[in-house]
DNA sequence: AATTATTTGTGCGTATGTATC
DNA sequence: AGATACATACGCACAAATAAT
């Protein structure tokens, strides 16, 4: 049985719900109120006390109570933060398909941007864990390095907000992890220029993300596989800070000096790619006729220049999509497994050939 | 003098701030204060409900009254909206620029997408209402066509919120803009080409966009300054719905019909030019050599290919600064005028040259 | 300008129900 | 099972603000 001030309490927001009432507009006074549910002053008052708590109605000493403008409702939004290194590349279409679910649901997205810092990220965390999100989603930075916010997130955890990494996530946290099989991405590349017949395959790829130690390491499985031998040397590493130089013309000797010896290269992502034939570009070498690519993420940069890249897959739109309904998931409090991988594809296109 | 409740209130409330409870430690009963402050028990717990209420405590029955954690007393967060047709293209970088300016101000993104589509924007808008947010920002789409939510965006106003417009604004709405001289940017693109010594200059715009009508205005200007005559078949109008198929394959034959005479191309935006550039590439026609493009917008795509584009410039970041400068200074101050406006340059690249 | 009726605010007392240990 | 805590509910009295007479 239901109290009577809970009674009397969904009747009313019942009743201005459905519009009942206008603005400003007087209700009963709460000795009527009293004698019509035959119910005690008190009671009624016990009512319009949270209904003035919950922004419904407010009240005037020797006046009456009135009936509230419905902004001053107390907020019941759902929200969801999505943190990551807001970059022009996938992340804005891991986003939209994120959006894509859970706006229908009724969910708010908050953006957060760590611009790949660190103490940014401590001051973001800081701020959510006053905010009470319905949920947190992060793309990680330097997620092959040690974090020093991890207690943060621990914080998070223990407030039972559901947290979702995506792409990768940081070994000493156990929380969900929506990402693809970079290890098999890895091995995919590669395995698909020595089916070329490619002997000396060079690579470049990030350093402070696990993505690339991933890639790394498939790249590795599939020279094993195949008796082919490692150089080091043409393996070329670069970090969140030298992204945008690491192929600038200056380096242009040192880095041709490395792969010299190569007839194809894997390289990280689509955008190191494009930057990979501008350099290749610039020093008379054509791809794919005098070296082959094979890229990562087949983002829209895949196919938007003369040279078409092939590429290994990345869900982009889809992980997002993914991601929200993992979240949705938690929240009816379903039994689900930690590890959301997807399996890539290899997308051959032109600049990838045999070795003549 | 003070009710009994209010002082018992403050009092607890001080206490708590001075540390003198760890979080979830039990407070005393509700008898034993009212023994202990000779008040009725009524009265204590008229004082617990409303700290329950403020968030500094919760209730148990049949436990007692304990210390909340201090992050669910109310929420004070600053909010602030950014909505718009979710695009990879410049919309990430303007989120970017405003991000920048008001994170550090202690203000939260909440970002809504529309997808272009005014049913979803009027659910979008209704939710907003009720989120009381500290500021809008709106990317419009279809910003040329009557838009059937203007009574929402009214209704923002009403209630104070401070709404800001970015790249366009619909005519009948009084309130702030903050944008690009498209009309100017339009001019200088065609003089450009008129200065390189081009008679018959081909364009292609968006029809549903008032950037769109604003660079036309220019373009014709331009022409009519000049004395060239305008040649109304060489301008291609499309539409959201026809982005992505506009200059298809299949429709090479018309398209390329309608520019025969063409010697140069003013195109709407960097991602329109660069499918331009392959729907000429296709059909062997090389740029500049035979055909001149200026651009829009000088995003990243502009440098990307082999072909440089000549682009006016959008300030995409630059201009997510202003618009979130403009929003603390409504807050700060009173009289702001609603038009905020930037002024383009042009930058040649490899994509214009003089006619032979 | 004073009176009166009405409405909400403060405060006390009492009784009973329900959850917890 | 019993003690203790909070929850629900009724009744009463008076104070303070408001509006109409």
């Amino acid at each position: 049985m239901e109290p009577k001030y809970i009674i009397l309490k969904k009747q009313i927001i019942e009743s201005i719900l459905k519009g009942d009432f206008k603005i400003d507009e007087m209700l009963t006074s709460e000795n009527q109120l009293a004698e019509r549910y035959k119910i005690s002053r008190h009671t009624v008052r016990q009512t319009m006390a949270e209904l003035v708590n919950e922004g419904y109605i407010y009240k005037k000493q020797g006046k009456g109570t009135f009936i509230a403008d419905s902004s001053n409702r107390k907020d019941t939004s759902l929200k969801v933060g999505i943190m990551g290194t807001y970059e022009d590349y996938i992340f804005p279409s891991i986003i939209n398909g994120v959006e894509k679910v859970l706006a229908p649901e009724g969910y708010n997205i908050l953006l957060f941007n760590t611009g790949g810092k660190v103490d940014k990220e401590a001051m973001l965390l800081q701020n959510i864990l006053n905010l009470n999100l319905d949920g947190l989603i992060v793309e990680p930075t330097k997620s092959a390095l040690p974090n020093p916010n991890i207690l943060f997130y621990k914080e998070i955890l223990k407030k039972k907000i559901p947290l979702i990494f995506i792409n990768g996530c940081y070994p000493d946290l156990k929380t969900y992890c929506v990402h693809v099989d970079d290890f098999l991405a890895g091995y995919m590349a590669t395995k698909h220029l020595i089916d070329l017949g490619h002997k000396n395959i060079a690579a470049i790829f990030k350093v402070d993300d696990i993505q690339g130690h991933e890639r790394y390491k498939g790249y590795l499985k599939a020279l094993r596989e195949s008796g082919l031998a490692i150089n080091e040397n043409a393996v070329i590493w670069y970090s969140r800070e030298e992204e945008d130089t690491i192929l600038d013309q200056e380096k242009d000797v040192c880095n041709l000096s490395r792969i010299a010896n190569s007839s194809a290269i894997i390289a990280y992502n689509d955008k190191i790619s494009l930057e990979l034939v501008n350099l290749l570009k610039r020093n008379n070498i054509q791809v794919p006729e005098d070296i082959s690519i094979v890229s990562f993420d087949d983002s829209t940069l895949a196919v938007i220049t003369e040279v078409k890249l092939t590429s290994i897959t990345h869900p982009k739109e889809g992980l997002g999509v993914r991601t929200a309904n993992l979240l949705l998931k938690i929240k009816s409090e379903q039994k689900i497994p930690l590890d959301d991988v997807t399996v890539p594809e290899l997308i051959v296109r032109s600049s990838s050939k045999n070795i003549i």
